[in-house]
DNA sequence: ACGTCAGTTTTACACGTGTAAAAGGGAGGA
DNA sequence: TCCTCCCTTTTACACGTGTAAAACTGACGT
């Protein structure tokens, strides 16, 4: 029933009569291969079970066929759809991805970008952990190999090839859009655990001043536990509307995640953000979160192009394994635009 | 400024004057070199780079110190909080974990699988894609190594090591609870592509039967795209409310991705579910997802043990991994009991 | 001075495959 | 029949480390 177990290339040549390194060159491509003997080999390999061991065909090859994905958080949905797109365009492109998650930790984080080292993958894509990361593991890995940094890019490293979204032009579109239907937008900001988050309050602020107003930053005191965003969020705002403050405001979130956690808020206090009520709450977010569209009410926000960014990284980190030069002094910076989603909440 | 980078244990071993093997005895376990020994070792390393190539390593070993772990989806917190509670107690176990995504794809399940016995991992847990799921590929992984299934169990492999939560007990728990206060609910299923989907919805029908209720399914008609629970939630009830049809209802949903999808569609009918209403919606869900508590109105539903079958799976696998006998005809089953959270929306 | 012993080095081989160069084999054309 | 050419096989070596057994080293006690 069960078919006969053959552990080693060598076996495997004298069970099916095919000498072993074109065995060997059969497994990396079987175009490498006469038709004739591609068909005997896999007659033979309906008979016996056998496949080829992982390490020992990547300990001598020029190249692992390996690509290394390090995100800094797996409860997040943002990271993970980024992650599926990523595996999705590696594996198309003809590599195997290994994902590491930093779990918040940079020790976790520099612990993942030695294995990588240590396995000698053709490529690295990071997403960084931010503030916390450690920048000296980071630029090890740059200059061993092919290294893309994705969603986030930490200022002490402007020397890497960098994917992402266009804050200012993403952030930008929703104020402007906030700014013309109703109030200037206060700013909910979160923890600032990462670039993004700072960049997030920058472009804000930029905006909001070349349109002449005043911004108004709120949410970067508080301490949260990381990666609690929407805790952050509703806590916040509860505190604020408690008060009777920014209750009757245009709100913009950092991200959707806060925005949700603001929902939260909102309910709690009977209020029901939305376009349709002139003058009175209205709550955007930023990112497009998968739930957005389920939230009450839905959510208005900017879509990161997800697809956009996992292919370019993958494409661009492609380029670079197959010997594109890099300008440490002029890295490829890669920024796609944010798409207004309009739904009810602004 | 850049430590002069060493590439083999030989090299390192002429630069810091040790023998290559007891270098490859400190790398696997410090405590078994001498201590002056390892104070000149670890001096050396500090004044050049050097890790061990990772497949070079992992070759020749008895065991790779490596556990696998298939997750069927990405985009779903409920499988990245357990995965993340599963490398969090592997890495304390001493193992690294290398973890895939099916994707939604069996050929791409088939293909981790796979991947793993190609790299001769110590062990392999596996949370299965469901229906679709290649058992053959299951059951050739289950002879040839340590194996746990996680989350959900095929009816086609009871010999398979187990850890998961038990939906009777959980299902019975929230079901007690909305006829204890109010009217027997109708269940909300999702469509069939698990065998949780199916047990769930058996453990509902029995639970209600056993209470002297009539059990009334919904929603495994819809075919929907995998995955998208919410949107299929959502189109159901919609459906429904649009006829005014269980508007008065209590609506048990087969997993809190659903119950998010049926309060949209509740809010869009200007419905408000929740227990203070007296003969009026009821919604609960099942798992505690972690958005939850922000939903509006928050979602009332039955939590899994993430933690506790992270933990169990892991320290059975290892178990198993360092000897412990198992017996395909009697394989060992831990179920966890669901917790009721009390919220808003039931 | 001698034997003992633990830690270490040496030696030798193994892991399973990649790869390059040289040698072999068969089909086709002259 | 012979030559040519394309595949394939053979041969030989390489990849970087694990591991077991034997030989070695030095400190210690008698």
């Amino acid at each position: 029933m069960t078919k006969p177990r053959i552990n080693t290339m060598g076996e495997l040549s004298v069970a099916i009569g095919v000498s072993r390194p074109t065995l060997s060159r059969f497994f990396q491509d079987p175009n490498r291969v006469k038709a004739a003997t591609v068909k005997r080999i896999e007659a033979g390999l309906e008979r016996v079970e056998y496949v080829p061991n992982f390490f020992a065909t990547r300990l001598n090859r020029k190249s692992t066929g390996i690509i290394g994905v390090i995100i800094p958080y797996l409860n997040d949905l943002f990271f993970t759809k980024l992650l599926e797109q990523i595996e999705k365009a590696a594996m198309t492109a003809g590599y195997t991805v290994i994902s590491q998650c930093s779990h918040s930790d940079p020790a976790i984080e520099a612990r993942a970008a030695r294995t990588f080292m240590s396995m000698s993958v053709d490529g690295a894509l990071v997403a960084p952990l931010g503030n916390q990361s450690d920048t000296v593991v980071h630029e090890r890995l740059r200059t061993r190999l092919p290294f893309v940094l994705v969603d986030s890019r930490p200022k002490t490293m402007p020397n890497v090839e960098y994917v992402g979204t266009d804050h200012d032009q993403s952030t930008g579109l929703i104020i402007d859009y906030l700014c013309r239907v109703g109030a200037p937008p206060v700013f909910l900001a979160m923890p600032r655990v990462n670039f993004n988050a700072v960049q997030h309050e920058n472009a804000y602020c930029a905006r909001m001043q070349s349109l002449g107003f005043e911004p108004k930053v709120i949410g970067t005191e508080s301490v949260n536990d990381q990666g609690h965003y929407e805790a952050h969020g509703e806590a916040v705002l509860d505190g604020y509307f408690s008060r009777g403050v920014f209750t009757d405001r245009s709100i913009l979130c950092a991200n959707d995640r806060v925005g949700i956690g603001a929902l939260r808020a909102a309910a709690r206090h009977g209020l029901v953000p939305g376009r349709s009520r002139r003058g009175g709450l209205r709550i955007a977010g930023h990112d497009d979160y998968p739930l957005c569209p389920f939230t009450t009410p839905a959510l208005t926000t900017v879509a990161q192009d997800f697809e956009a960014i996992g292919n370019a990284a993958v494409s661009r980190l492609v380029e670079i394994i197959n010997g594109a030069v890099t300008d440490p002094t002029n890295p490829q910076v890669q920024l796609f635009d944010g798409v207004l989603k309009l739904r009810e909440s602004a």
